[in-house]
DNA sequence: AGTCTAGTGGACCATCGAGTCCGCTCAGCG
DNA sequence: CGCTGAGCGGACTCGATGGTCCACTAGACT
């Protein structure tokens, strides 16, 4: 209960980068085969490293998990940024359903969205990485209804629609959707049910 | 590759009950700690019963794991059954709507879609698993799209309208609802996705 | 040069968990 | 009554896994 005790570590080049090859390897490690199928051993051999440099960087696995919660979390919605910051229009809302389409066509949606299969998996394991999922999922939410909130601004939105709830209904739609096409192994649900969440927002525009 | 030998066991009532048992808490414990995360001496205790019983009944963990997913699909279904199989209008969907949103409300989400779960959790592991739970995802959706077809030819839904399109996007946005209302750990985005998908279906009712 | 600590290698430990095995009990059947 | 096999109890094996420990090295600062 010390609150953060600032740890006085010191840190060097050197040990920056290889605790981001144990948390980018452990990251890809637990994307395939999901936190708890992920033993440490396959993150020290994966991440070209010995047992004593994940404790000396991590406190234990949770930790561990808990920097991959965040790194994860950070590389999608750098990634969602790129695509989502200059959304304007309801074609740019298109283009962004199709590139997350294609993306997730390349194994037939065997691999679904990292940030829900962590959800799913973490939420009533680990408090603290659940709260931090959710907020990502936040921020994410919130890329996609500043762009409608934009649409609004110029016009091309309703004032009447609400911004955070279509939001909210798309990365549904989406999340169901990796889900839905994981489990068919088959993009096609998750195109329907973007295109469902689409349609939706299509009735508020003017 | 003996392609189904008919095993010759007799069985007994006392050995089905048995079997029962451990599938059922097998299936409990699962279903809130997930499969990796579930031991053969967790399911054991659980059920009352000995390391030679699951032997017994089941060749090794992933046999079991298969039951477990057999059960909760009949479960599932049965209860969807009982739920969707007189529904034959618009209201009848929201009723739905209301009793799937109360039965989450319960723990705040916190507890998700045992099909939903499982399917992310194996898809990739198993691919028996992964079929006979994509296999049951299309059942539920066809106890949807048969209560939307019934609404066609009693005349409450177009015809235009693709019956089998809207259940898949109904329950992309079920699902994805569960998800982040667990992430959340609030019910709230359930119900904002299951509103999305039956307003997409309002606009097509007659 | 000397010191101190972050960083590292890897042996080692304790536990857990899947799966095995043997011997017992119980119920049906001759 | 006694045989037989399903059903059962639980000790045991053994590899995997999270976590510990200690000795060694590299590099920064004095």
């Amino acid at each position: 209960m010390s609150d953060e005790p600032v740890k006085p570590r010191r840190i060097s080049p050197r040990g920056i980068a290889t605790r981001a090859r144990i948390v980018e390897s452990a990251d890809q490690l637990m994307f395939v085969r999901g936190v708890t199928a992920t033993s440490l051993d396959d993150v020290r051999e994966a991440s070209q490293t010995s047992k004593s440099q994940l404790y000396h960087h991590f406190a234990d696995k949770t930790a561990l998990v808990r920097a991959v919660v965040a790194y994860r979390g950070e590389v999608i919605l750098e990634r969602e940024q790129g695509r989502l910051e200059r959304l304007k229009s309801f074609s740019g809302l298109v283009r962004w359903r199709n590139a997350v389409v294609q993306a997730n066509a390349l194994q037939n949606g065997a691999y679904g969205c990292g940030l829900g299969a962590m959800a799913l998996e973490l939420s009533d394991k680990d408090e603290q990485s659940r709260s931090a999922l959710s907020a990502t999922f936040a921020q994410w939410q919130k890329l996609i209804s500043d762009g409608l909130r934009r649409m609004q601004t110029s016009g091309a939105l309703a004032e009447t629609a609400d911004p955070d709830a279509l939001a909210t209904g798309l990365m549904a739609a989406l999340q169901g959707g990796y889900l839905l096409a994981k489990a068919a192994h088959d993009v096609t649900p998750m195109e329907i049910a973007l295109d469902m969440a689409l349609s939706h927002i299509k009735t508020s525009l003017t």
